[in-house]
RNA sequence: GCGCCUGUGGCGAAAUUGGUAGACGCGCCAGACUUAGGAUCUGGUAAUGCGAAUUGUGCAGGUUCGAGUCCUGUCAGGCGCACCA
């Protein structure tokens, strides 16, 4: 009987569905295991052979964990709101919901070939309303909440009401905007409308004006993940800075918790340490400056606290509100037309001149060190948006500084003993402290920190800094808060109106509010959002969820939020909503929460470590912190999959004709490579016929051959369809089969790595599952090969030593390694002509992670009723491992020192031989202690001494 | 500039974690069966050499009886952050 896995495949995907075999429920008397995927976008090109990896690896791994006993969730959705899926609609002319229906058809059509235990029964799509409504949901607890700092929670707003109420914001440490301060008193006499004002400084998710990344091409904003040097990632069209009036989420509450959570989960060095630097940690000092002739002061950041005595001048943000302050009159147009001048710069074309431009404000600032007063300039190399958006410059010790003070001309101290500033600023944080105070200036404070070191520098001016009021110790991150406002349509609406230009919920039993279905959704370049052109349904929803509060301004043009959230809203806590997805009464329901708990095993891409992994992170800790998550991280081990690219094929055409030279005489001509269609191309030859049907331009194409075939060049690029080297899964599976496909991918090479496609390998695993069918069939006639109790000593060692390769591999994910034992226990099983019913069924059990449709059909000939998934996986009994073994006694000076076990490939002769033979070792080993000894053949490999 | 990761045959890669380097697969070579082979099976395949043998894990050192693995330096490639003070 031969093995047909088109039939094969098919009855066993039949029957899964038909018994319902991957639906899960939670189960008390089996110990959880949560898997996840990174859940797609469902993009209109459908899936190519790279997007199943991280599927596969995840699935076996599920498969496998189920087989141990474990309770396993392994669920899959669609992540079908955003910017992907609408910018596909619109370029297909047609209505993204329509759109991204058949885009997710046609994805469940292609995962549904290739075998996966996903329990489709709690399937979630974010641009469901069922699902959505917790998304607007946990927004609103959000703008219902703020953060404390004492306490390192979220909390009710209604509880710094409370506070305010009492105390004003004297014992108040909360993560605010701006630092407010004001009485109880003033709290009170406060109008409502200055309340809320007030309180939006504090909200979790607040409504506020800043600058942001406003991309017309795209016509909305974006957050700093999705633009990168000064152009969206997606698309790549140019970003500038705009102020505009956006919601936003205070994620940069949570900074110090991101970081420290990192700690605590198994995720890889790489991606945490780039979250690290996305957080962006820094220590340092804040120090007050006092304006000359003033009584001003302002605040600078500096984790060069020991430079104090090098600063030859200051420096502040353009946008800063300190520009206004400080810049004296007859400075005043200057400063105002450099200001202007540095607004209409993009992002973009600040970051590629590394020219420094300033302008002096006319005010002078007093060291607090030295009594001297420096200047204060204005430039664009420093930034609004971290620390105070001032500085002290230091040119000795800063290259950034250095350049500015060269091109204007401005003075240099160096600080450090024997370092050379005239061609280039000394950045090192290594030496010895000089010039502070300078030997011939009179001391303006009893303090020095010559002969210190950089470092203890650092801390001496801190302490002194601080116990002199000079300001504070202060840690800064470069995390900024999360911009929540796309000026699209197609996401989540907010559940949000406007109340006397006032920002409200909507009732939490009012919600969902559902996106409305409008005909015109095109984005805009000027952002208006398209919802605009809604406005039956935002007064339909007002008169439906606003009864008791009905004093709102008819003449309102529009009454609700306009704008829709971000992508990452959705994606932000849906692998809590598996757990529980059809529950209407709450997120998660609490007790399946704290079965579930978190995700043991996430399995995605690194492209989202800035983006999704850390608003995730911290959207669960938000609910955490009222208890809705009862974990503090979501993910608890995170295996990146690589990428695959694509590899393409070329032909050379001869120029100036249709004439086509074979890859190995390509050389003798003048030819132009030109790209080939891949699936026209096997082992790197190309079908020829194929190729003339391709294009009609090559119908009639001449062909120079070498060894009557055409051979194609090949190279490795990403793989997209300009390229002709996109692999449909669907062909392969036509093909070769499911299994075969899973195998392969896995063969490729460790998950993590990214590697190329090449089709070319795939032969090699196929054969191994014919070769494995030979075992049980003759190939010949029908007859079934397997029978009870015929297991040989060496059809055991095969069996056991395979149970022990896989089990030790599956839990590192090292799946290459694990075929690779397969294809050498069947070779072995073949040649043993193994016949042995119970060793069979060990290898079937074994296989069924990785190949479950021969998996089940063999598991299903050898007789069994129930399905291999629930089969139990194998243990090794290492007894059958062991070799046989004759013992060697080695004397050295006469004297016997030891004994050895000699495995049976190893002759004594020669053992004794090696031994005595190695001065080297006769020598280390003199007068020691011999505790174990491991010979291989020609050499000791390990000797034990105590 | 700062930080992280990776360098092993013609190719994808293994290496019991410091112990026979190159398992397994692809490709290639030879053979068998074939009218045929882009099917199947068998054997070979790191380099140099007829051979014995020698050299081999980017490069240069070091530790060790022993290094692909650990340490120092260096080069190359990839990724992240970046006028972040």
């Amino acid at each position: 009987m031969e093995y047909k896995f088109i039939d094969l495949e098919k009855k066993w995907r039949q029957r899964w569905a038909e018994q319902k075999t991957y639906q899960v429920e939670v189960d008390y008397n089996k110990p959880k295991y949560y898997v996840l995927n990174m859940f797609p976008y469902p993009s209109g090109a459908g899936l190519h052979v790279g997007h199943p990896l991280g599927y596969i690896a995840s699935d076996i791994y599920a498969r496998y964990k189920r087989m141990k006993g474990f309770n396993v969730l392994n669920p899959m959705g669609y992540d079908a709101y955003g910017l992907p899926a609408e910018q596909y609609a619109i370029q297909t002319g047609q209505h993204p919901a329509v759109t991204t229906e058949k885009n997710i058809n046609r994805y469940r059509e292609q995962l549904d070939k290739i075998g996966f235990c996903f329990d489709w029964n709690r399937e979630v799509r974010t641009c469901d309303p069922d699902y959505y409504h917790w998304t607007q949901w946990a927004f609103e607890k959000m703008f219902d909440s703020y953060y404390d700092n004492d306490q390192q929670s979220a909390r009710p707003i209604s509880e710094l009401v409370a506070t305010f109420e009492v105390s004003g914001t004297t014992n108040v440490h909360a993560a605010g905007t701006q630092e407010l301060t004001f009485s109880a008193d003033d709290w009170k006499q406060m109008t409502e409308q200055e309340q809320n004002q007030v309180l939006m400084n504090y909200r979790i998710a607040y409504l506020g004006e800043m600058m942001v990344n406003w991309c017309p091409k795209l016509g909305t904003v974006l957050a700093n993940d999705e633009v990168v040097e000064g152009l969206s990632v997606r698309g790549g069209y140019p970003v500038v800075q705009k102020k505009m009036k956006q919601w936003c989420l205070r994620v940069s509450a949570y900074a110090q918790r991101l970081l420290d959570g990192l700690d605590h989960i198994d995720w890889s060095d790489s991606i945490k340490e780039t979250q690290r630097n996305w957080i962006g940690r820094s220590e340092g000092t804040e120090v007050e400056f006092s304006v000359k002739d003033s009584d001003k002061t302002f605040t600078i950041f500096t984790t060069r606290a020991d430079t104090m005595f090098g600063v030859t001048f200051m420096v502040l943000a353009p946008e800063s509100e300190l520009v206004e302050q400080l810049t004296t009159a007859d400075q005043a147009e200057a400063v105002k037309a450099y200001v202007e001048k540095t607004k209409k710069r993009t992002e973009r074309e600040r970051i590629a001149s590394s020219e420094k431009t300033g302008v002096f404000t006319g005010s002078y600032a007093i060291n607090p060190f030295t009594g001297e007063a420096v200047p204060i300039w204005v430039s664009d190399y420093v930034l609004a948006g971290y620390g105070t958006g001032a500085i002290m410059a230091v040119p000795a010790h800063d290259s950034r500084d250095y350049a500015f003070a060269k091109t204007f001309g401005l003075p240099i101290i160096p600080l450090i003993e024997g370092c050379d500033v005239s061609e280039e600023s000394f950045d090192a944080k290594e030496g010895i402290v000089t010039n502070s105070p300078r030997a011939d200036v009179k001391p303006y404070i009893d303090f020095s920190l010559n002969g210190l070191t950089i470092k203890e520098a650092i801390a001496a001016t801190k302490e002194y800094v601080s116990t002199h009021h000079l300001g504070r110790i202060k840690v800064n991150y470069r995390l900024r808060d999360a911009i929540f406002s796309r000026q699209r349509y197609w996401g989540e609406p907010f559940p949000v109106y406007y109340d006397h230009g006032q920002p409200r919920m909507i009732s939490e039993e009012c919600l969902p509010l559902e996106l409305p279905a409008v005909d015109k959704f095109l984005p805009t370049e000027t952002g208006e959002p398209p919802l605009g052109n809604a406005t039956k349904w935002a007064w339909d929803t007002i008169n439906k969820c606003i009864t008791e509060n009905s004093n709102i301004d008819e003449k309102t043009v529009f009454p609700l939020e306009l704008n829709t959230m971000p992508g990452f809203a959705g994606s932000s806590a849906y692998y809590l909503r598996y757990m529980d997805s059809k529950n209407k009464q709450a997120l998660v329901d609490q007790k399946v929460d704290e079965y579930w708990r978190s995700v043991d095993l996430y399995i995605g891409g690194t492209e989202h470590a800035t983006g999704h992994l850390i608003y995730s992170r911290f959207w669960n800790k938000f609910l955490h912190d009222y208890g809705w998550s009862c974990e503090e991280e979501p993910f608890q081990k995170l295996v990146n999959q690589g990428m695959i690219q694509g590899r393409s094929n070329f032909v050379y055409r001869i120029q100036g004709t249709n004439c086509f030279v074979s890859y190995g005489l390509k050389d003798q001509y003048d030819v132009t490579p030109i790209h080939v269609d891949v699936n026209i191309v096997s082992n790197d030859q190309l079908d020829v016929d194929a190729f003339k049907k391709w294009r009609p331009e090559y119908q009639d194409a001449e062909f120079i051959l070498e060894n009557g075939k055409y051979i194609c060049g090949w190279a490795i690029e990403k793989m997209s369809k300009s390229m002709y080297n996109v692999v449909n899964p669907d062909h392969i599976v036509e093909k070769y089969g499911a299994d075969t496909l899973r195998l392969y991918e896995m063969f490729l090479g460790p998950i993590n790595l990214s590697k190329p496609w090449d089709s070319n390998g795939i032969d090699g695993c196929s054969r191994f599952l014919r070769k494995l069918w030979n075992l049980f069939w003759n190939r010949n006639s029908d007859t079934f090969l397997i029978q009870e109790g015929t297991a040989t000593p060496d059809n055991l060692k095969s069996i056991n030593k395979l149970i022990q390769k896989v089990t030790q591999d599956i839990e590192v994910f090292s799946y290459n390694t694990s075929i690779s034992a397969f294809m050498i226990c069947v070779g072995e099983l073949t040649q043993q002509k193994c016949t042995d019913k119970g060793v069979m069924e060990q290898l079937v059990t074994l296989l069924a992670p990785f190949a479950p449709h021969i998996a089940e059909e063999l598991w299903e000939q050898l007789g069994h009723k129930t399905t291999v998934c629930d089969a139990t996986w194998p243990v090794c009994d290492e007894s059958y491992l062991k070799e046989d073994s004759e013992t060697l006694s080695v004397s050295f000076n006469g004297k016997t020192r030891f004994t050895i076990d000699l495995p049976t490939d190893i002759s004594k002769e020669d053992a004794q031989k090696t031994v005595l033979d190695a001065e080297a070792s006769k020598k280390y080993l003199e007068g020691k202690q011999i505790v174990k000894v491991i010979v291989v053949p020609h050499r000791i490999i390990n000797i034990v001494i105590k």
